[in-house]
DNA sequence: CCACAATCATTTGAACTCAAATGATTGTGG
DNA sequence: CCACAATCATTTGAGTTCAAATGATTGTGG
């Protein structure tokens, strides 16, 4: 019996890609009342999740994202236009922009957090808190092959 | 102790989404040659998964991809200019149109699902196939919860 | 030291996506 | 039967995204 068996990984990828479609839409549905868009709102996420107290260069930031560095230039506009972020000059190196976070952004940041962390346990409330590690695991993973392969 | 632990919960959303962004695009680097990005290929690869043997109404296909309606539109334009599906009337109600891949998209889909295997295959290397079934059935229960609530 | 490659941010153009509006068709309450 | 709501596909406009080209700055081999 050699045969293809239906190795339930031929369809991680489909499914995964349209749940993360799904998910964006259901958060961006939610938290359009904040007046930002989903896009506009998950580079601070990132931004918080790097450590609020340093300050992060554009690139790795869009790398924190998943972004292309290009993409993230007019979202940063739009967030230094409401006042939440700075661009400030790296000390060192004249090429790179520091992003940070504003007194303004922080508290945009908290309530964000708050409003996301109840929609998710919404949508999470089916699973435990032990598959919620192994697909945590499962997503280091992923993204170890995927960087590691270019 | 009732401080809040970190809970793994509250950062699957943020790994959830930038991981979909990272797999599609490498998914796309890769299959590039084909001429069809990743937006295009979704939506034949759904109409396989959905079964090669029925047609699929317009508004069917975009739930299976987790699309808008009016953003498969354009894509199927592509399918159809390229000859890989075909719109046909729905025999009994004058609205819908089913979907129905062509001989060539039969091809297509062949050749593209083994590309993307092969592809996957090394993204899952370090996936097993207990984390694999985990996996999916969590992703189900998150499809459920999003789609119960609105 | 200095031509030249590499990096960072940015701009531009094309592709993708959603939300809202439109037209055609079907289903339904009165 | 018939006005009217609901559904399906489509068009349009705004926002998001990538890939490629540009400019400024830094790092490096000769």
């Amino acid at each position: 019996m050699k045969e293809a068996l239906p190795d339930p990984r031929h369809r991680i990828g489909i499914r995964l890609v349209g749940l993360a479609r799904r998910w964006r839409q259901a958060l961006d549905a939610r938290l359009s009342a904040s007046g930002l868009s989903d896009a506009t709102w998950a580079p601070l996420m990132h931004l918080h999740e790097l450590g609020s107290d340093n300050d992060v260069s554009q690139s790795a930031l869009a790398a924190a994202v998943g972004l292309d560095g290009s993409s993230l230039v007019r979202l940063l506009d739009i967030l230094v236009e409401r006042g939440l972020i700075e661009r400030r000059p790296h000390p060192e190196d004249r090429r790179v922009k520091l992003v940070h976070l504003t007194p303004a952004g922080r508290r945009t940041v908290a309530a964000l957090r708050k409003q996301l962390q109840a929609i998710e346990s919404e949508l999470l409330a089916d699973i435990g808190e032990h598959d919620a590690q192994t697909l945590l695991r499962a997503f280091e993973h992923i993204e170890a092959r995927i960087a590691s392969l270019p």
